[in-house]
DNA sequence: TTAATTTAGTTTGCGCGCAAATTATTTTCC
DNA sequence: GGAAAATAATTTGCGCGCAAACTAAATTAA
């Protein structure tokens, strides 16, 4: 059975992902931060003065990924990483000032980039229902035994 | 407006892709392929002898990114890299014999991957339309006019 | 209480993904 | 025919994404 690679979810939503990420980049650029590095600022917006592994849950990064973005982070002045005094192994990872004055400019990017498809509303919400939907599939199951 | 990283289309859809691509890894292991290699190979096995030129459109995959995965599976030995004759600027590219072997065991890898989702064939078909059309809208529209 | 295990975070290594610069060939235009 | 522009592919540089190995601190168990 030979098929077109669009025949295949795996490969549009591959496709679709990476194509995001780019448009998204000039628009980004603007604040100086990557894809996932908005990610991180976007979680600790909502969720100030965590720890990387509870980071790690909320952005679906691991924590070999994060280290990294965050370390980058610091150095641009957006936020902080100290030592927890209750548990010396942590760090809590907090907004500097200027961290959280990018809240402001920053967090409708992602309702203004999907804005500018041509897509509707309802369709929008739909794939974000289905992308969650498959993400929580895919992660709930371990999909090497069955 | 401070809003959830899962109720944004872009995160699910980033983290669905991270997600798929992860339970992806160990299938493909078998093959000694990883999504990207096995994209390509994918693309040669419905349409062989291409330029990287013409890899580039159907996979979707910059010239930049191709060219190093390309060399891969060529070291691999599952295609050749040979200079065009009536255009030296072009390669053209052929899987081996051993290339296009790997297509009986490894094509239905897809299919399968997803039937051990619990999302039903209409939902993923959705999903399927709706990255297709997602990505049409990216790539068709610039996004940084308008 | 101290040895073994677990947990939090970092580091290393590798393969993307892509913008930008570069090289080599071909086409265009004068 | 020869200079200029366009095209095909490669290279460079940087930031992920993640498995695996590692370090250090806390917890558990003997």
């Amino acid at each position: 059975m030979s098929n077109k690679l669009s025949d295949n979810v795996c490969f549009t939503l591959y496709s679709a992902t990476n194509a995001l990420i780019r448009a998204f980049r000039p628009i980004l650029e603007a604040y100086d931060l990557t894809y996932p590095q908005y990610i991180v600022m976007h979680s600790l917006w909502y969720n100030n003065q965590v720890s990387l592994k509870a980071l790690s849950h909320d952005t679906h990064l691991d924590s070999g990924t994060l280290t990294p973005i965050v370390k980058r982070l610091e150095s641009k002045g957006l936020l902080t990483r100290q030592v927890s005094n209750e548990d010396e192994r942590k760090k809590v990872i907090s907004l500097t000032e200027q961290g959280m004055q990018l809240k402001v400019d920053a967090e409708e990017l992602t309702a203004k980039l999907m804005a500018r498809s041509n897509m509707s509303v309802e369709r929008i919400e739909l794939l974000r229902e289905l992308t969650l939907e498959l993400h929580t599939d895919l992660t709930k199951t371990d999909l090497t035994k069955s």
